[in-house]
DNA sequence: AGCACAGTACTAGACCGACCAGTACTGCGC
DNA sequence: GCGCAGTACTGGTCGGTCTAGTACTGTGCT
């Protein structure tokens, strides 16, 4: 009793924690029950008590994990429409970005929920929707701060912002998607490609850019 | 026997087309030996006789979608170089390379490797070279033929592919990858997408773009 | 406080039914 | 007689259930 943590939502945790190691690691169909329950040092009746059956101690690893990263992305582009020089602010961003994106554990996951997109579509809906969604939301919503103090030109700030995201991230995130990222990328070189990211954006969304057309 | 394909050789190739369709639909771990000798008129083991094990014929599976697809980039990218109007080239090849790389199959085909990244890392470092990197690279020197007609400029015409690219497919193929692609774009609601990259990329790529720094 | 008791959560492992990769065998049709 | 379809078989895995017994927790009694 007593402490904050019943010994039931202790042991719900440690299968959590399990699961999402395993899961992350050898994928939905290369994890077993029993090997989860072992490394939660669980026995399988017991996350039988927790959770319903498989897909659904899945879909709450999956839903942890998002929930866990999801906060994060506010206070960056917070970050944005603070910063006094603007160029050195976006490359703050963009670089920030990037590293938190092309993070080891998160790409698996990306991956993992890629992978099993079909069979629960619920998950990668929800994972779009309040991950990738909501990331480009705030980024525009900063964007549009910032073209009405004109220090950028947004007609479309969401538009603006997916170009940012995918000039930033497109050939890193495809290269880490399809070769599983064996042979992850130097933080300098990513951060290099972040900054020659942000010169190309200023170009086509600075505040000089010509309306063009 | 006599005419073009040898008996064996017709078998192989129905084998192949039987799997590809039981894999992207099914995935690797969904999708038994059985079912595909089943779908392709012929007993498992005549599969076992062209094809070592699972994991082989999942290769070959890949690998023949790949090259299939592999040749088309040149071609498209061939196109823009002769295009009378910049703008109006630009724009159709990027709708092109829009309802291309959005189509139905071809993305089952990307979600099936990235699924599979980890267990066979060749496969998708293949596609990854053979595929994405080329269809980089042809547009990437393609843009240097624009630059130095004065068309366009690009000092870095790489990455200035990379960011035509980023720019026109982050959203939809991200929305793709992580829903299923259950409610796909409509071709309009793509190609206004298209457009609508093509005007930016211009901004930041066209001949008037000031070098900035 | 200490004790007894009841209810609940947990462990360990056997167990069931289904599925599957890969092999072996049988028998049909060329 | 050869190649293949069809099918049975082997050895193994796994999700999920069941059972028998053990540890934990909270309550009420004294």
């Amino acid at each position: 009793m007593a402490e904050g943590e019943t010994r039931s939502a202790r042991k719900e945790r440690d299968i959590v924690e399990a699961a999402t190691v395993a899961f992350v690691s050898r994928g939905y169909d290369g994890t077993s029950m029993e090997e989860i329950a072992t490394k939660a040092g669980v026995s399988k009746q017991t996350i039988y008590k927790h959770f319903t059956d498989k897909e659904t101690l899945f879909g709450e690893v999956i839903r942890a994990s998002a929930a866990q990263a999801t906060s994060a992305f506010d206070t960056v582009a917070a970050m944005l429409t603070q910063a006094e020089f603007l160029t050195g602010g976006l490359q703050q961003v963009a670089r920030l970005f990037m590293t938190t994106l092309m993070d080891e554990e998160r790409l698996r996951l990306r991956r993992l929920i890629i992978a099993n997109a079909d069979r629960m579509p619920q998950l990668g809906r929800d994972w779009y929707e309040k991950g990738f969604e909501r990331m480009l939301a705030s980024m525009a919503s900063c964007f549009q701060q910032l073209t009405d103090r004109n220090l950028l030109r947004t007609p479309d700030p969401y538009l603006a912002a997916s170009h940012f995201f995918g000039m930033l991230l497109w050939i890193p995130m495809n290269e880490a998607m399809f070769t599983g990222n064996k042979t992850p990328r130097s933080k300098a070189e990513l951060e290099r490609h972040a900054d020659a990211t942000v010169e190309a954006f200023l170009v086509a969304y600075g505040p000089q850019a010509h309306g063009s057309r």
